[in-house]
DNA sequence: ATTAATCGGGTTGTCAGACAGCCTGCGGGC
DNA sequence: GCCCGCAGGCTGTCTGACAACCCGATTAAT
């Protein structure tokens, strides 16, 4: 077997973990095929058996492979995995961030419908909190873009919180905050339209109103409308190509 | 600080990451905070480096932690981690697995909806023929609860497959295997009553029909039903107690 | 006295070698 | 033909070492 040669990035390990995945994916390294031995590696690689050891202890980890001692160490099924892990390319891509998002708005509505049910009073004091600072954002013609962003992923979060459901919560932290990263610009020119962020904010609060009311059919009618249209208005970005 | 001491379990890494991990969630450790030196964790735990070292490099991968050269390891904020990951404790309670549960409903009911316009004859044969498992599993009085129980996964894979966004069927995959782990023997309980099953495969009929018809808004709200009853006859049960 | 250079200790990242415990596969004895 | 034992290879762990790096303190220069 032949893996990509590696360049001293990063570090070494994950150079490896990067290689080896990359394998897999490609096809080369099949579920219960069995990796070539740690030392068999690091003479391939050229580095010593401890790199080896921390990238295919990586791997372990997510349930990618699973070693057995004085055998070696194998391709484990897919359904063993044991991590949810998003590969830094992914956001690269125009097609694959639409998809991320999608994925993280289904999350959020089903949260939304919980929120509604499990709200407080202080819950929907610091929701409007966060519309009002969206409004105010309005005004501010330096900033503005940047808080108006950043606000709406607060009320995310915040909504989250409420449903009292940590591992959503956990879920959308992760998957938002990777895709705030690569998506901050594109979406901070989408706001500067103002009429669009006051479409987006009013779509908004109409979320919170409905969970303010308790009502889990609404806030998930509204949770949609608003999540589902701002991934067609950053969708329909001409500027938001394909990198 | 004080580690909880490990004893000779599994794995001598996975035991260092659980302890650090355990003092991470007890509020022990908090972002920010700078981790002690692999030497002195290694001294303190009874370990060598290497061992140490292997633990913090998982650490490292999910960005639970990031490292510099010549200072030392720091607990990262939490919108800095990479991966999602369900510790297996939270399958042993029963709270804790309905969120879980709550989770991928959100994602399987709007990945149906996708299906629902992205399905082609073969997909609909394909799920057609799960439910036609399903119905002689009910006649199969050994192992028919097995085999429903099977099915109804595979209904789930099979939709995510459709609606193309390998991130969700990822996350479906990584999260219903976990939960079908735990949940098998009382989920195959559940299905021997057969009223419940019948109840189960018309619901399930009526998902793969609005799939079939290419009605997203249908999909959904078929999707929702199915699957939140599902949850809910779970919930409803008596002996699926906290453990 | 203030600033700049230097030095030393501590830390991570990597390397090399060693050994125990385990498993597989082969060959020899029955 | 079958079973036992052994050798070799593998993983898991340990030990010691060194380079590169960072920080703080001490020292030197202005």
């Amino acid at each position: 077997m032949k893996f990509k040669s590696l360049e001293r990035g990063p570090s070494l390990p994950q150079e490896i973990v990067a290689s080896l995945t990359s394998a897999l994916f490609a096809g080369e390294l099949r579920p219960g095929d069995r990796l070539p031995s740690e030392q068999a590696l690091a003479t391939e690689f050229g580095v010593a058996r401890t790199v080896v050891r921390e990238a295919i202890s990586q791997l372990k980890y997510d349930g990618i492979v699973q070693s057995r001692v004085g055998v070696g160490a194998f391709i484990a099924q897919p359904q063993e995995r044991t991590a949810f892990r998003i590969s830094p390319e992914c956001f690269k891509k125009r097609k694959e961030l639409l998809k991320l998002l999608r994925l993280r708005n289904g999350v959020v509505i089903e949260v939304a419908a919980d929120a509604a049910q499990a709200r407080s009073n202080r819950d929907i004091a610091r929701m409007e909190a966060i519309l009002k600072e969206m409004r105010d954002a309005i005004g501010d013609s330096d900033h503005g873009a940047e808080r108006h962003f950043e606000a709406e992923r607060q009320l995310i979060h915040a909504i989250a919180k409420v449903a009292d459901n940590e591992h959503a919560l956990n879920f959308i932290v992760m998957i938002d905050s990777q895709i705030a990263e690569k998506l901050r610009s594109v979406a901070v020119k989408n706001t500067k339209a103002t009429e669009l962020a006051a479409v987006a904010i009013e779509e908004q609060a109409r979320l919170v109103e409905a969970i303010k009311r308790g009502d889990p059919v609404a806030a998930r009618e509204k949770a949609r409308k608003h999540y589902d249209n701002a991934a067609q208005r950053l969708a329909d970005r001409a500027d938001f190509a394909d990198v």
